[in-house]
DNA sequence: GGACGAAGTGAAACGTGTTCCTATTATGCC
DNA sequence: GGCATAATAGGAACACGTTTCACTTCGTCC
């Protein structure tokens, strides 16, 4: 029924359509990587990716749309080359610490990247709800895959917590983007709350 | 040495400045309690606070410092109303959960007050910098005087645990202020986080 | 191959945050 | 009181997200 706002990758038909959409995506990247949020501007995108403005608003609705899918895509690529490899670690607690450990390091070598993205992400509104969905989804699988390797069924309590711990992890990640605070300040606050919460 | 880039409450000499200060606070509040974020438009803000555009800009460099500096002071008053009075509650889950709980109605009572107050809070960089500070001041010694009544010397584990609860706070809020999440939600969400952290 | 609707183009226009500039007014000092 | 300086008013101008519209191109069905 496909009843989203902006057009997702299934639904597109044509394989042109696809390709738009792939260059829009990889312009954004592209720009917000460059300068980040501020650097996005629509205009731009629409040059870089060689789409009339109009057809990129078609494509998505508004910049928050086109970052937060921006945002789905880039942690998909991320979800799928670490899937399969077993997670380091002994216990929860180390494995969640590796796993929190690495993308915020990748993260952190793509500064405006993730600037843009995370403010995206924050001042994201109801509708862009489904992509939102998607980005949580993926973020509490990767911490759940962490702390249970290889089980399957998940309790309600393991599920929250992730959540927890995700929510912790995007405030601390909102305060460094925002460059109240530094990378050591986030890795720091991360420990803490995982200590704390998978205990 | 006051080296904001607002002019905050102190370093404003004449009564004049203050009562323009205030005039302009209470016209945020006031736009931002009937629209929200939105409706908090600088001209309008001018306007019904009756001094120029540009006076308005000398007070608050943009409409995110604006915005922040307006949830401190809501944060104060409603901090002021609260001290002194004993938190009920027997153990530092109850006494948390009904400051957390008394706080969040009252945000909620005001819809559009709090979206526009937490966006902004959200999407504000490093130059708001002093008023963030400021706001997470409250919040963790909110949480922190609900956990240890009386007690004046807190543990850095203490802080730390407050700090979490914050974040996860702050991230529930989003959720709901964004259409995300219900109400109810944000009260399973902080109990369960609060029982997590404070056992 | 022609018709028709959907998708894309290109450009203008609008709204709002922000900046800038000049005239006017308030403030402090002699 | 008169003056120097800062603060404010008033308003134009700019930037960028977003909308709109007339026109063209593309895909599909007959």
């Amino acid at each position: 029924m496909t009843s989203t706002n902006s057009l997702t990758a299934d639904d597109l038909g044509s394989a042109a359509q696809r390709d738009r959409r792939k260059r829009i995506l990889d312009a954004t990247i592209a720009l917000a990587t460059r300068g980040g949020f501020d650097a996005v501007q629509m205009r731009a995108v629409a040059e870089q990716a060689d789409v009339a403005l109009g057809t990129l608003y078609r494509y998505f609705p508004s910049k928050i749309h086109l970052l937060v899918s921006a945002l789905g895509r880039e942690f998909e690529k991320a979800e799928a080359a670490g899937r399969g490899k077993p997670i380091p670690g002994d216990t929860p607690h180390e494995r969640v610490m590796y796993v929190l450990g690495r993308t915020t390091r990748g993260l952190q070598g793509e500064p405006h990247l993730t600037e843009a993205l995370t403010r995206a992400f924050m001042f994201a509104d109801a509708s862009v709800q489904n992509e939102i969905h998607h980005v949580g989804m993926l973020m509490t699988s990767m911490l759940t895959r962490a702390m249970q390797p290889g089980k399957t069924d998940l309790t309600e309590e393991d599920v929250a917590i992730a959540k927890v711990i995700g929510d912790v992890w995007l405030a601390a990640l909102v305060g460094w983007v925002t460059g109240r605070t530094t990378s050591e300040d986030v890795t720091r606050q991360m420990d803490v709350a995982v200590r704390l919460l998978l205990r």
